[in-house]
DNA sequence: CAATCTTTTGCAATCTTTTGCATTTTTTTG
DNA sequence: CAAAAAAATGCAAAAGATTGCAAAAGATTG
């Protein structure tokens, strides 16, 4: 492989996951580590991202345009781990429903290598996947919210009836023994048909969204298939979870 | 097989593949390392690639970042000038279909203190509307064209038939005595539909696209309403939009 | 048409860049 | 502060670039 092909691929791997190893580039290239260093040096050289202990992050452009919020390093970190542990149980070669959410979004950016038809109401995530190159985008119709940019409402929800797909990966704003919730009911309606239409669905959610609930409830907990959280879940609402046969994993 | 004909090969590969090493080369064109090394040294002196450690990688990316930034800086002002008049000719309170170009987008950036029904197939217009405070938006369904980021499809235009709007902005790629042409089908027939569906039709265009077509057609002349250029057209263009009832705006 | 000249091509010898490893220095983390 | 991880540095092997050369193919010329 020519070096400028191995920093294009770099390039690209860090556009889309915003961050990686030195250990995680050097296996993914098949080269050692110091040559991983050097490229980064040079990369870096070139303002294309910024090196630090061990493996390089993106300058974030996009944080700019996108007005993301700020998110503490250490929330972001388990993120990334859900998100790892999510984008394992994908198959390749699927069909895929995304929902509107940060989490769904760092599991988004561990699918690039993977062949995938992506529906999604979020135009954040829509743009995201646009860059990947194995991946086709259906972007669903609605009223656009202007802050989160997604869109919802009864054309949104009307249009997902017309998809089946593999899986559904839901964002969890709050989880307990009685079922999924959250605090619209525009978003809840749209969450509820994504449920409906896909084989596996699963839901990610950090433990600070465990045993809490919200104004409006999406489904009971039965619809759920697989739940991927950090922290395993407190007695009781494990074997809720447990009698709804929802599949739990964990970090560790 | 002549020095011309590999020297085009090797072009075309490079073209396509962005970049390859020698040892590819030497295989795919049966000669040695060598005379790929003396092939590319040739193509690097005609500026139609740069060599590398190993192989050589094309130089038209850059090149096409480059003109397109010449480019538009070029029409910038020419573009401003034309939102700004489209602009003026929005009434306050009013829905409007806005299709994917950049002359498009300026003319959006004009309307911040409007209030505005949007409806568009443009990811960046809708992220864009989704700033101005007065502002409704909803996005249409459809595939997402993933460089430019628009989307398109039966799907979309199937959606843009349940609206109907005060006015529909188009992006103009040509215009000729013929009628309004693009390049794509997928793009013309979503077109066609906006067109279908506002009470005014107003088509934007700086005048290189004047007395031009393309390989699909999308309208007559008739279908336009009013059309906004820079430079009045030629006399018998002229003549053509006027006997087709188009109203026409220049900067003058 | 034959002798000569030019161009192209592959090969060998030498120089340069790249890469991985070992060692030392620096940074991070508990 | 000390242990662990990562960065920097120097070095040697491998891969690639350059140069010179000679054989083969083609062009030129008398």
């Amino acid at each position: 492989m020519l070096i400028e092909q191995r920093l294009e691929k770099i390039k690209a791997i860090i556009e889309v996951e915003r961050s990686a190893t030195m250990a995680y580039l050097a296996e993914k290239l098949k080269v050692s580590k110091d040559t991983i260093r050097r490229d980064l040096i040079k990369l870096e050289d070139q303002n294309i991202l910024r090196r630090t202990h061990g493996g390089a992050v993106s300058l974030d452009r996009e944080a700019a345009i996108f007005n993301y919020q700020q998110r503490s390093k250490k929330h972001n970190q388990i993120k990334e781990q859900i998100a790892y542990k999510t984008a394992e149980l994908i198959k390749n070669n699927c069909s895929i429903i995304f929902d509107s959410s940060t989490t769904v979004e760092a599991v988004i950016r561990k699918l690039h290598n993977k062949t995938i038809y992506a529906i999604t109401n979020s135009l954040t995530h829509a743009i995201l996947l646009a860059q990947f190159k194995k991946t086709e985008v259906a972007v669903l119709p609605g009223a656009l919210h202007k802050e989160q940019l997604f869109l919802y409402g009864s054309e949104t929800v009307k249009k997902i009836e017309h998809y089946h797909t593999d899986y559904t990966i839901l964002g969890v704003f709050a989880i307990s023994a009685d079922g999924l919730f959250i605090h619209t009911e525009a978003e809840g309606l749209v969450k509820r048909q994504m449920i409906e239409q896909g084989d596996t669905v699963i839901a990610v959610a950090d433990h600070t969204k465990l045993n809490t609930t919200g104004l409006f409830k999406v489904c009971d907990l039965n619809a759920i298939d697989v739940l991927i959280t950090d922290q395993v879940p407190q007695q009781e609402f494990l074997t809720s979870l447990q009698n709804n046969n929802v599949n739990i994993i964990t970090l560790d």
